[in-house]
DNA sequence: CTGTTAGCGCATTCAA
DNA sequence: TTGAATGCGCTAACAG
């Protein structure tokens, strides 16, 4: 990026098309700015403008707002103004003045996960043209934790609450909920201030597992996720109901507890090695477990799918492009972001609130095949 | 942190945990009556405290933010009135009053790209305990967005901006830094309210293929990153001064644009085979279109790292669990996040600025091997 | 249609 | 030490 190669004619791609005050003040970076325009750095305020247009703050609020009618003549006056001096309000006044914020926060578990990270970006698309902004924190997966950031939150004035995959009770966002509102995954709520909706993690995979018996396997491993995770025993109930279905016989020696990430699906193999479980297929409670067996498979010299099929579950971004491509239940994670989100304002704009989650599936790649 | 007996210089409402204490720790998460509050849900404010403890709302004041003695009797009572009611103050009528928001604003180009999340990790780590808190946007590697959202963190009042990967030019960050202090990466600047760090890409892909040729490989390709990229540029670069310094002569046959994205990283390499080229080595820009090229040889049949070797550039969270993990270029992500907060921290307060970013690295794993 | 008058909740003068 | 005023910048009655 050289810096004087610009030239002066070249305005960027800023449409305000405002002639900038020839001198007046400032701009003391010596480049014509056609960027910030106003050319002052002392934010306007809506005053200043009413004063610059010849006409009372409210008339300017009126403009902005669309509050009321006004007539051609002094709009005008005031479009000008605000083109000539570049304002914005100051939401920081707007929110205390409207009581709200026109941000929601949101609660992830750990920043820095696919996981989360894909339902963000659904929940920054839903967003998108709303006018609203997202604060997001972290509670870490520790329910103290996360009470604690919901307080800030809420000490923020955000004008609604999404919680993903929160570690507190329903009690509990049922009293936040009682100072904004609140939409949760994971959790089955439904009163007009608090909203959750939950997957079906047993049927997810009860799915994959179904699937690797129909590829013939009766030797199923299972990497778990954490024991004090919902969604991680709902999901061990999912593959012993599918076992059960098939009269396969439960061996809880298949069974090796993971945490979800990489490391754990690694050492899981391991484990199952070492204690040498005969097995043909292992199912993962997660991707990224997935991930950590498929890496411990391959040290050891053992080939997916030939080998061993593996599947996940959750179907992160990377996932299609694993080696081989990763056969996993498919989580709406995007959708689930994008739908809280629209469920969330819909709630605070005194909405009907509707919510329709496509289902979990199966997706088939290339890490599972019929036994020999 | 927080002492908070004195020391008032950190008022915030992380005194509230404390304060908290005797009545919402003592009890068991979830028992509705010490969770969200004490009763109402009716936001308390100032006064009303102030109101309850037989004050004015000026000792509640200076007893919050530790602006002047108090006589012991009346901050407890204030204390006790405080722990009874629940109170936070409105942060949007602090921010009015103090003209900050305690609120910085960071710009990535894509939410949910490991690349950007793995940064936003250091940026969180670093505003931990500080008492602000991030509204995260995304220009979506488009200048005229990026401005766009400038724009809205600055009427949001955000007391700083970070900006990951801008495409603006610098002018425009050093205009928009008249407004607000600005950290930006990938730039070098260096004012009183404006700091750009970038890092030596030309020296990292140097490094990567120098790794390679010292394995023997004479025929390497390289997948760039889009061509507008300046990183990607940088990179290139590095590449021919690499094969230049041993001599290898360079084949532009070899060279692929690529985007970025695993996608393109399967189309380099089928273009690479579909085009006949004969190379024993892959040099990606970026870890993304690494994963792709790394599929793509799968599907092949070819070995990586037996028949070719691959390495990337990022060392992005997951590349140390890829199948084989992969040989790549370190940036220090977090890092970057963490520091670039700690600057632009330090701007805001006015305090001296440091910025010492780790180097570059080469990361060895397993996707690259000698020539036979 | 438009200007004037009050505050939103808080921090900060200024007196006392 | 403390309380009583005075806005921060904006919107929402309330009159014209």
């Amino acid at each position: 990026m050289s810096e004087n190669h610009d030239s002066p004619s070249n305005p960027h791609l800023n449409d305000m098309s405002t002639l900038d005050k020839p001198d007046s003040n400032s701009t003391k970076l010596g480049s014509p700015s056609t960027l910030a325009s106003g050319d002052n750095d002392a934010p306007t305020t809506l005053i200043e403008v009413a004063r610059t247009a010849g006409v009372s703050p409210s008339t300017v609020s009126r403009i902005l707002n669309g509050t009321a009618k006004v007539s051609d003549e002094k709009r005008q006056a005031v479009m000008d103004a605000i083109a000539k001096t570049n304002f914005a309000p100051n939401q920081m006044a707007q929110g205390l003045k409207k009581g709200k914020s026109m941000t929601i926060g949101i609660v992830v578990q750990d920043i820095s996960s696919p996981f989360f990270d894909e339902t963000l970006h659904g929940v920054d698309d839903a967003l998108k043209g709303t006018g609203y902004a997202s604060v997001i924190v972290s509670g870490h997966w520790n329910a103290a934790e996360e009470i604690e950031r919901i307080r800030l939150l809420l000490a923020r004035k955000v004008d609604g609450i999404i919680l993903l995959s929160g570690r507190i009770t329903d009690e509990s966002v049922l009293q936040f909920s009682q100072h904004r509102p609140i939409v949760s995954t994971g959790r089955d709520i439904h009163t007009d201030k608090a909203l959750g909706f939950k997957l079906d993690n047993e049927y997810g995979s009860w799915l994959a597992v179904r699937h690797l018996i129909e590829l013939g396997h009766r030797r199923i491993a299972f990497i778990t996720g954490p024991s004090n995770n919902c969604d991680a025993a709902e999901r061990l109930t999912g593959y012993q109901r599918a076992l059960q279905e098939a009269d396969i016989p439960f061996d809880d020696k298949l069974v090796v507890e993971g945490d979800f990430h990489e490391s754990s699906g690694m050492r899981a193999i391991n484990h199952l090695f070492d204690t040498q479980q005969q097995f043909t297929a292992v199912c993962a409670a997660n991707d990224l477990s997935a991930y950590g067996a498929r890496l411990s498979l391959y040290r050891k010299g053992i080939r997916v799918p030939e080998d061993i099929s593996l599947v996940g579950f959750d179907d992160l971004p990377g996932s299609s492009y694993t080696t081989p491509p990763l056969t996993t239940v498919k989580q709406p994670l995007y959708e689930i972001g994008r739908i809280a989100t629209k469920a969330l304002l819909n709630i605070i704009n005194g909405e009907v609130v509707e919510t329709s989650i496509p289902p979990l599936e199966l997706v088939v790649r290339e890490t599972t095949r019929r036994t020999r």
